[in-house]
DNA sequence: AGTTCATATTGACAAAAGTTAATCTGAAAC
DNA sequence: GTTTCAGATTAACTTTTGTCAATATGAACT
């Protein structure tokens, strides 16, 4: 699916102040829901609403180890993202447009 | 002011299935106002609105020739943006390492 | 001066997104 | 089995964003 709405979902993930907040916290590598919480100082439903609209654009990935939930920024998503980006602000003249499909 | 919340504003300008539509409308070329508002097939208030937080993320420029508007891709204002992004999706040892090994 | 034309702004409303207490689910341990 | 714990979901609510008719602005004419 490439219209618009579907690519404006990637960047809806980036609009959001505390999720580029929490996305940072990501860079320091992999931390499970329990950490985001007191990083974010942010009640467990509202953290868990964030994570899902991330993991849903892909720039996030979630792996359950038992009970816990570790997030991480995935690297395929991210470079959807960036690739994604860099297209839809290129003159068409520039370059022809190559088939956007990530997989993880 | 939180650095985040500036940083949001960038995506959130293109976070809107409509503007990503005016954006691919764009990447033919420069384009004034009236002929956006006939191909976007959107009432010119509507229009405006959108306009205004494209320009205001950076990532579209204003010309002003008289009674009309025209507006374009800023080069500088897109290639900040991938910067952006690229920064915060980007694993912290990653970026530390990249500073501390410089090529020829 | 006044008129016209292109666009910006206002204001009132509708739609979408964010928050959070309460509740549910599912996994591990007893 | 039951209990506990981590996290997801629901539901009701608040905030933000998008829409568009009406109006304002500002430039290029007469």
């Amino acid at each position: 699916m490439n219209t618009c709405e579907s690519k404006a979902a990637v960047f809806k993930a980036l609009s959001d102040g505390k999720r580029l907040r929490i996305l940072e916290l990501l860079r320091e590598g992999e931390k499970c829901a329990c950490i985001l919480i007191k990083q974010m100082n942010m009640p467990q439903p509202t953290l868990s609403y964030h994570m899902k609209i991330l993991c849903e654009s892909g720039i996030v990935k979630s792996r359950q180890q038992g009970k816990w939930t570790h997030y991480r920024i995935s690297e395929s998503g991210s470079a959807y993202a960036l690739e994604l980006l860099k297209i839809i602000t290129t003159p068409i003249s520039h370059t022809k447009d190559k088939k956007l499909c990530y997989k993880d």
